[in-house]
DNA sequence: TTGTAGGCGTTATCAC
DNA sequence: GTGATAACGCCTACAA
């Protein structure tokens, strides 16, 4: 499809009868340009049907109206919610996104980086893989979304994942359960590891509680089984989850069991799913704030452009979304 | 953040020792180019850290590396996994894509595709929303994803609605039953609708069928109270449902009616999800060829862009994911 | 094979 | 308040 010349500012300016800086000045809406001359290009420009090239902008004022996202993965509804909220705020403010996958691996993510910056993103939000090599363009403000590594002092958002596990540890506590588990898919990977040790942190707070950290494979499959193994030998009255996946696995894993919630067991899950809140019984679970989480990193990106609070680290509280699947511990 | 001017092809040039011209074909990878001074543009372009300004690339040669994508819901799993497929797609071939949500408002959706076209994207690929208008430019590409309507002739990629749910019946047909119900959000909708007309006409077709449309609300809560309200009155022995809306708010009437399934009951699901596969009983579904999909909006968007098959309109087939939820009709 | 120069559509800086 | 004119960084005839 040979594209046709579009229309441009020049041959609006011609139509109007008025120089080229007078039209660009009257589409941009500058002060400096009289009222009648303004109509008349105004005017002009609807009869031709202009659309401002905005890669010329771009081009020609150096600062975009473009961020670039990079996220592991596009079918993780976490993921989804995270893009859905940033793209939300971006456009609000004139803005657009350019989205890259990564597919979680570090590889990828450098040439992705580099694409964004090819394209002279304004600024970049990041949930960076676990491989990632850091490496970035220090011109190009970066914000490191949900994934804190312990790094160089990027500035990043994410939740208080210590916080969010004792939060839950007390819920569970208080309802009278003392033997839990947690079901973690690997320790391996950052944030589901910090999840790891703040359970076992804020299970030596606790008198009498026996807390146990159950470590899992990376699918929802592996976890049903591996974790019905372990039910087969011991039980506890509730199960804590450190994500999505583990969920998903240890639902299944009780409902092969034969377990009723939250009579026979109470589980606690991570990360909330629309279908959770439907299910029978519903599933109560620690919640993210994600629509926070990207308002605080645009906030960040904002103070990043203006070059304030360099490196500033945001953590975030969850939120226990008490559902039907959480109840008082059984009494044996 | 006052961006530090980058590096351009003229640095390079001049640390090279060789004209500009030389240093951008060097860079492009054109043949007139000699190996030795090749060599050394693409080491001073390393030394220096060159990044080519693909903004002002495009500019200069008016063919975008940049697609768009134009989304009804940015955190409606099938929707993320139709962007998923595009973008995978799309980067494979060396393009970025631009997403946009238009949060199925049509107003909006004029806007974005107003922003798509100011940022002169190669092509569009667009899930209107139902209240659409149609206008787009003609000379940028646009490709229709899983909604037709019944406009002017875009060329458009789409589930065969009809067949899918005729596929179904004929499942569940089969299996014994002759009681079946479809449940559908609103037959406001072009797709549901067409699957509520696909359902009526292949239960023409069959012997001793008793099949009946339940058009239900909008959300999971509404289909499962108003789907509850009917189950108090009668019961089929099978379920089919329109979308995954649908088919969560069904289950959950299930579930608050105790019906089992699949003895007291089947139920196929529209539109696949990971926690179908998961759940006891796990959810049998007619499920979309999501990769497909994406890969023949792509053809079209190839075609399109060649001047070639304009207009056509590719529908594609669903396929059945047998799962635990379905299974022979009761005997009653 | 290499260098030169014009132009893509804007914005911004000047004179007027 | 308005109008030339010079960039922005790159690509690409075309000339050398």
């Amino acid at each position: 499809m040979a594209r046709a010349r579009a229309v441009t500012i020049k041959d609006i300016a011609a139509a109007a009868g008025v120089s080229l800086g007078t039209a660009s000045n009257a589409l941009s809406d500058r002060p400096s340009v009289g009222a009648d001359l303004k109509e008349r290009v105004l005017e002009a420009a609807k009869q031709l049907g202009y659309r401002r090239n905005l890669v010329a902008a771009n081009l020609r004022r150096n600062t975009p109206r473009t961020f670039g996202l990079c996220i592991p993965a596009l079918d993780n509804p976490f993921f989804c919610d995270i893009m859905q909220n940033i793209v939300s705020i971006a456009e609000r403010n004139g803005f657009d996104v350019l989205v890259l996958e990564t597919r979680e691996d570090g590889r990828d993510e450098a040439a992705k980086l580099e694409t964004l910056y090819a394209n002279r993103v304004r600024g970049v939000f990041m949930v960076p893989t676990a491989t990632w090599s850091g490496s970035h363009d220090p011109e190009t403000p970066l914000i490191v979304v949900d994934r804190i590594r312990p790094t160089e002092g990027l500035p990043s958002v994410a939740l208080d994942n210590v916080g969010a596990v004792k939060l839950a540890v007390d819920y569970l506590y208080d309802l009278g359960h003392r033997d839990i588990w947690l079901v973690v898919n690997s320790r391996s990977i950052w944030n589901t590891n910090l999840r790891a040790e703040g359970f076992e942190a804020a299970a030596l707070g606790k008198d009498g509680i026996r807390a146990r950290v159950i470590e899992v494979g990376l699918t929802a499959r592996e976890t049903a089984d591996q974790l019905n193994a372990e039910l087969a030998l011991a039980r506890p009255t509730a199960i804590l989850t450190a994500s999505g996946i583990a969920t998903l696995g240890t639902l299944r894993a009780l409902q092969d069991a034969r377990l009723a919630m939250p009579d026979d067991i109470s589980l606690l899950g991570f990360d909330d799913a629309p279908w959770m809140d439907v299910l029978r019984p519903s599933i109560s679970v620690v919640a993210q704030p994600i629509e926070e989480i990207a308002a605080q990193a645009w906030a960040l990106m904002q103070a990043q452009i203006a070059s304030e609070g360099n490196g500033r680290h945001v953590e975030l509280d969850a939120r226990i979304i008490t559902r039907e699947s959480t109840g008082p511990a059984p009494t044996r």
